[in-house]
DNA sequence: TTTGCGAGCAAGCGTCCGTTTGTTTCCGGC
DNA sequence: GCCGGAAACAAACGGACGCTTGCTCGCAAA
């Protein structure tokens, strides 16, 4: 049967997106794939969207709109950098694991989006990371925090929890709160411990001197 | 004129393929762009390669070879862990942020390998897991690292390692080689600090409550 | 000088793409 | 009982897509 879906239709759409994006890409996910999943014929899906691109678009500013949110709101209360830092962490890695299909492609698709669509979505990515690293600078500024490299500290954040993302099974050997909590330990002890390490020779020069020389022209993401 | 360009139109294909995969992504990437860019009209290009899949896949498993005969090479003479880890990390970031279009490429494009060609992608990346976590774990027995976790810490370096192929930029504030010592003091300042970080409170349990609990199903990436 | 072949070309194959159009169907409010 | 609109449908649009075919050209070995 299967006839009229009512207004549930559209939030069906959205979710055979989310899944298909996550898992074939935005590009090799075609919109009668997504209508047989929802259980309706192609044409019928622009009675729900306006576009597959603007699709895409509100998946992924979605996402992060929630992101901050749900930063905001874990940050409530917090006050000694340590702390924020922790619970900043957690909240990340929490996030990024549970909304992993959506995450993924809010970090994979960026280059599908024209360019006014794309700098809508780094802009609210920039305000995130930014946001994050002012809590790691307050730290060292109060001298809570040793490391002298606050962006890449929060680079590393940020690469851990889309990492997890991408491997987090609930029914692995770690739950998500040891996960994230193990995790928040190593960015802090890291942030933590004064001492210095020396570096054992010349890897880096050997390295480089294999490689294509070819400098990096741009990022698909931007 | 551009007649016959030789044996270099291979090479060049290669290259315009790692160019375009890595900017456009596998599937927007259509075999007459390759030809356009290269020079050459699109049936022409089979004089060179046998299909398109085949051509992503030798991109893919060639970087992980290279990659893996890197850090051999680079660990060579290296005994004590702490510094075969320094000398793998920097080794590691090193080689993404000098090779990034196709470390990107070999991150973002394994779903688009048919079954058994991406299997054998993941059987040259797990091998290469595993002797990094080797490492960690080494420096773990020796009772040189307190972190705990040596599987999440082989995981934080592959993580920032990926992401610092898709943001480094020579021209950057930090050379690549201040880049991957300050991660190779971060990881290496996290594996020695004895000290644990208490949690402060319930950061999870709100996050957990607030996002969709349908649990992640497959990674796109196997 | 002849000949074999690597490497180019134009043309087209069958298929699928995102999107549009015109029409039908059903349901809630009158 | 009827009517307006939301939402489904079938069909088709023009334009890609990956890949194949049949052919030509020009260099190099014979």
């Amino acid at each position: 049967m299967a006839t009229r879906g009512g207004p549930k239709t559209a939030e069906a759409i959205r979710q055979a997106a989310i899944d298909s994006f996550f898992l074939h890409g935005y590009e090799a996910t075609t919109l009668r794939d997504l209508a047989g999943e929802v259980g309706v014929k192609v044409g019928s899906l622009y009675n729900h969207i306006s576009s597959k691109e603007e699709l895409l678009f509100s998946i992924m500013s979605e996402v992060l709109r929630d992101l901050q949110a749900e930063l905001d709101r874990a940050l409530e209360g917090w006050t000694a950098p340590s702390e924020r830092l922790r619970v900043a962490i957690e909240c990340h890695i929490a996030f990024h694991a549970h909304r992993a299909k959506e995450v993924f492609i809010g970090n994979s698709e960026l280059r599908s989006l024209a360019p006014d669509r794309r700098a809508v979505i780094i802009e609210l990515r920039d305000a995130y990371e930014h946001q994050v690293r002012t809590i790691v600078e307050e730290g060292q500024a109060s001298g809570e925090f040793y490391y002298p490299e606050p962006r890449l500290a929060t680079f590393a954040i940020v690469a851990i929890g889309t990492h997890v993302s991408s491997w987090y099974r609930p029914d692995g050997s770690l739950s998500l709160a040891e996960v994230a909590s193990a995790y928040a330990d190593l960015l802090l002890r890291a942030m933590h411990n004064p001492e210095v390490q020396v570096a054992p020779g010349d890897v880096l020069a050997a390295v480089e001197a294999d490689n294509a020389p070819d400098a990096p022209e741009a990022a698909p993401a931007g």
